[in-house]
DNA sequence: CGACCTATTGAGACCGCTCAAGTAGGGTGG
DNA sequence: CCACCCTACTTGAGCGGTCTCAATAGGTCG
């Protein structure tokens, strides 16, 4: 059930079989959202941490006069709220932008865990800082990338963390969120979204229809968006 | 030495007389640095850890282009580096915005202390994690504030992390920067960062001189910035 | 069939950018 | 001691990237 997340560590380091045994025997109850609905609430104590299966969510903080900022988003295999084990409660929400699976794991048996495997706490807590390395590379698109580059470098980025869990290629991916999602994402209006997705189809790099990513030009792309996938702390290039 | 450093972790939970004797036995050599050297490069494989005595630093990464954007700053008792323990080699540069004094902690003996005290290394993983709570709220400012709005942003955040280490209160701070220093941190040009200083000065909410800052209405600055200090995570309890 | 969500396009406004010019202060060398 | 830097700051003017408002079309589903 946990493949993808399986897959994912093993992007960071070579896991052991006790280990892998005993993460699967940490996972507890599986739950199923719909799109727009809220997984994990802001500031509210948390006991279990959560691992997406299927569908994607995204992080987002909104603003009191309804301005809503995306911070990162998730795909199939990640931890999405992981940070709670310490945090215990989080500074944002986190949203389904399409149907979703995801199994929870309580707090204490992943708890025990760590103890038990201090390697693979060592992994879960480089997990929680690779996803800070994604928050700072969006930093980077958000402050110092024009609309296009910063669209470019969402689905570099998108294609290179869904490929590893067999969700797309260099050549596209499903890709199910709306352009008014894309928007909270990159930080850009609506109708900024749909003019800039316009100019990649025009140039021939991308296009974004039917909720399907198709990469036309995967070199072009890279060089528009700077996307250095070093970030992603995987050991090999999504090729 | 690191007294600073104690204090913050103390923010977050109880630190034994064990703990903290350990953690002072950890620190290795001290070094000082001027305002524009690069402490730790990007992708250069690292074996020690940093703390920040004194002085400010930033993380930033270059564009091709010359465009530069920082996506952090670090005040004083900051572990400016932890998360090179896991990583090794880090994604992006770490300058001086000031004079400023660090000292250095080998990996191996962060590692060999969160095997030893695995409380502490909760708390080290709470620290990073806050450092990821801090760059998600960068992405809410970069994306979803205006220029006056994040300036006040920054100021608010700089207040409330400068506060516990002793170096300023709700009233002002020292704040070591230049013009040119805000606009890469705040996603601005140099002209734009002129003009907005002068609106909040204007407004009476802040002013920045002499590399001073001077508060006169933090409520009215916390209300523009929409600024909520719950995501630096002081009082968490992890256990 | 009507209601609603999503995508598309046009037009004009505005925020923040670039280019440009000028001021102020601190260090250095003749 | 002054002349001349150099860096930091300030202000003006015009440009342009992105926003808002508005209108339309297509798809889906009760």
């Amino acid at each position: 059930m946990i493949e993808k997340l399986l897959v994912k560590l093993r992007l960071y380091d070579v896991l052991g079989q006790a280990e892998e045994d005993a993460l699967r025997q940490t996972i507890g109850r599986v739950a199923r959202f719909n799109r727009g609905d809220v997984i994990v609430h802001s500031r509210t104590e948390l006991t279990q941490a959560t691992i997406l299966l299927s569908g994607f969510v995204y992080r987002f903080r909104d603003l009191s006069d309804g301005r809503r900022q995306a911070m990162e988003l998730s795909v199939p295999g990640d931890f999405i709220d992981l940070h709670s084990v310490l945090m215990k409660r989080i500074d944002h929400e986190i949203g389904c932008l399409s149907p979703v699976k995801v199994v929870f794991v309580p707090h204490e048996r992943l708890e025990a865990l760590a103890v038990e495997f201090p390697h693979l706490a060592r992994l879960l807590w480089l997990h929680t800082l690779i996803d800070a390395a994604i928050h700072r590379e969006w930093i980077v698109s958000l402050g110092a990338r024009s609309s296009v580059e910063r669209m470019a470098h969402l689905f570099c980025e998108a294609a290179a963390r869904l490929e590893p869990v067999g969700l797309g290629d260099l050549a596209g991916y499903p890709f199910p969120l709306t352009q008014a999602d894309m928007a909270e994402l990159l930080g850009l209006s609506l109708v900024h979204v749909n003019r800039t997705l316009r100019e990649l189809r025009e140039r021939d790099l991308v296009s974004f229809k039917d909720h399907k990513v198709q990469i036309r030009d995967w070199d072009g792309l890279v060089a528009l968006a700077q996307f250095d996938p070093f970030y992603l702390g995987m050991n090999r290039r999504p090729r």
